[in-house]
DNA sequence: CCTTTCTATAACTTTTTATTTATATAATAA
DNA sequence: TTATTATATAAATAAAAAGTTATAGAAAGG
């Protein structure tokens, strides 16, 4: 994984995500890819170079084609960082719990 | 969540994640979240508009401030569209395993 | 009431992204 | 060799994003 910029950017485009979708059931080549849209072949191409460069995805080379399939690590780290958001937000609201069994206690509205 | 779209591409911006580890820290005004950064309050109000587009954050009024908190279930459908995927290649791995298994019984490398 | 604070919106500029068509390259097939 | 197939790259364009300054509006504080 390059960066978690590079590897949210690449997600956040639907035809992207539809590749990775396809790549999960196994591998493919380039006009394999591209067959389902209505979208030029270098259009698929570069999708798949900016896959590659989030380290989505890696290809190799056969003859002519360039088969491509998921890069076996591809979402660990963002899996870290939602998880790392994750456990952030989960000790926020137990603090927020607090708070409020803390206001419920002295039951005073001083704040604000 | 309005979109898987809208979310990772929210996501994709090292700013709007700051502010949301900012806002795992706690509900924070537009003025307290815009302090660490070098940059002017309106481009810090787009960003938030763009994580509550996202259904990331969720605000609400108290006089002239809008304190942001983070969406408590923020990030509910991103880790669906991931788990998916990462079970679809947990499958693939498997099925390529299978392949590989099969290649070595009859040690023949006449695909290609 | 007047001023200040907090936030949002508008108008504009610059960058980046997504796409297309045209073309190049490299391997395969005939 | 010549044609075909698979892919990449280049150039051009259009649309979206990210930032700026200027300004407006609403609430709060004197």
């Amino acid at each position: 994984m390059q960066s978690l910029d590079a590897a949210f950017s690449a997600l956040a485009d639907p035809t992207r995500r539809a590749i990775l979708a396809r790549l999960a059931m196994g591998e493919a080549t380039v006009m394999e890819l591209a067959a389902p849209f209505e979208m030029s072949q270098p259009a698929v191409s570069r999708h798949l170079k900016v896959l590659e460069g989030a380290g989505l995805i890696i290809r190799r080379v056969e003859g002519t084609k360039r088969p491509c399939r998921l890069a076996p690590d591809a979402i660990a780290e963002i899996d870290q960082w939602l998880n790392w958001l994750r456990e952030a937000m989960a000790r926020n609201y137990d603090r927020l719990d607090q708070v409020l069994a803390d206001l419920e206690k002295t039951t005073g509205d001083d704040e604000q």
